[in-house]
DNA sequence: CCTTTGCTGTTTATGCCGTACACGTAGTAT
DNA sequence: ATACTACGTGTACGGCATAAACAGCAAAGG
């Protein structure tokens, strides 16, 4: 079943697409593979994910899960899109590409904050599994009614999803050192004196210390959010101008005036709509 | 000399602050160790990067290494902090924290041009050295002069240093993956035709693929950065109008217009200037 | 019925990795 | 001369992914 050896994308592509399948056999099979896995990724991290732990957990020695899966590689893809499924509805039907583009990276956010380790996957070469495009289809769709170039909201959307992996990323690993060393962030830096004894010859860091700067941080998930879509916005509003700028009578093709309200102008005159509508209707 | 063991960061420190050393001795030392090390992520990338190489490189055995240095992470961050100071005098002196915010990003862009495994670095409690800390300082002073509250100036510093983390990653892994397979990104999508057949059910991917979205990316650097400046600038302005607002009257407590000029008002009017005067200088 | 085929899981082995530990050796201070 | 220290080496352990050969078993074909 996974012959198709490791190397070949389309048959990672084909496991990722895959229906459901019909389960009651015993024994292995990929969905409980990924399950366990999933399940030992939430807690443990990407890093502590191992063929023979999961194995282990699931009773079978390590071998026997490359008779389904062709290698750890595509066991993660598949672990990526199995969690991008759980909760397709979350995202509130928003009005307005400004609330629809924040509930989808809430979204995103809140599937990082139940499955830590999706931030640590590495690689730009992932084939997406349906659940995966539909998420990012719907991030496109955000933004496709704008002013903004095909392009842009590709970048758009793209620099969303690495800000929502990098945030969560910086949030993992906190949390994991926390764990690790049963130390917390605050009191290990805390700890640091030798540290800022020479942190004392640096005028800005120390004032913005004495200032409390570091007592009461912003949540940097919101406070960059924030940032992010109001640059956005700026961008948009920005082309929004420029489209009313370049918009041209469709029948003599001088400027046209912005329109008042929020229904697009076609033509600079009645006199020019009317030579349209004959033209259009001739006889 | 790395009698610390390696959970000891007070040894890191040290050895991070350790000031320039007398070199002529031959043999191993630290120096040596950490240039052959940064030579050989920037070949191989940090999962390359192994205890075993470096000394390979170096010509001795492998333990020979932890002579010098701690452990491998401890080896990572004096990398770093190396890698930091190759160029500190890049940046210029521009006026107006966007200026020098934007070439304070363009720097630590540059460096991970130069070294992309410095993307790769992954922890939270990593000791600064004195090049780090230099550059730490340097973009926290861009913003101290604006109303930004301490918070936002460290909230924004930290987005803006993680927002050009994850683009280096980025690009890394998308070179990395070209290098070792060969093909390019394009070519490899390319030929994902299996895929595609797929996405036709997709409306706004469809829309934007024969809109050619694709063909002609924005530079997500770029592109990127400007939305997170527009952003930045959005919450400064904001915060500009804030403090006009609650300016009030040193003397009479009367909320303050705001200036015309650059100065800012600190009385209302000449009587109270002249009453405050009175008071400073009794008799 | 028996045999063949293919699916499933196991065993064994290879080559990486970081680093603990015990050991030698050479130079220096007493 | 002796003791101490710094430096480098060799061996070994436990962990990792996965290649290759092999064993059991069930369904399919004669």
């Amino acid at each position: 079943m996974a012959k198709g050896r490791a190397g070949d994308p389309d048959h990672g592509l084909e496991l990722l697409w895959r229906g459901r399948e019909r389960e009651p056999r015993p024994g292995l099979s990929l969905g409980r593979i990924v399950r366990a896995a999933i399940e030992l990724a939430d807690a443990e991290g990407l890093p502590g994910l191992s063929m023979r732990k999961v194995a282990d957990r699931l009773g079978f020695t390590t071998m026997s899960l490359y008779r389904h899966v062709p290698g750890r590689d595509q066991l993660v893809d598949l672990m990526v899109d199995d969690v991008m499924g759980e909760h397709p509805d979350d995202v509130p039907d928003a009005a307005g590409w400004r609330a629809r583009l924040e509930g989808a990276a809430r979204q995103a956010w809140r599937i990082r904050r139940r499955h830590p380790w999706l931030a640590e996957v590495r690689g730009t070469r992932h084939l997406p599994g349906p659940n995966g495009v539909a998420q990012y289809e719907y991030m496109l769709s955000t933004l496709t009614g704008t002013a903004l170039t095909p392009s842009e909201v590709i970048a758009v959307v793209g620099l969303v999803g690495r800000f929502v992996d990098a945030e969560a990323l910086h949030l993992l690993e906190t949390q994991r050192e926390e764990r690790r060393s049963g130390v917390s962030e605050e009191e290990w830096w805390g700890s640091r004196d030798t540290l800022y004894d020479r942190l004392d010859r640096y005028p800005t860091i120390t004032y913005l210390w004495t200032a409390g700067g570091w007592d009461a941080p912003e949540d940097s998930f919101e406070f960059g959010l924030r940032r992010l879509l109001d640059g956005v916005e700026v961008l948009i509003e920005q082309r929004d101008e420029k489209r009313d700028e370049s918009l041209v009578c469709e029948e003599c093709g001088r400027p046209l005036e912005p329109a008042a309200s929020g229904r697009p102008r076609v033509y600079c005159s009645r006199a020019c709509r009317q030579r349209a509508y004959r033209k259009r209707k001739p006889g």
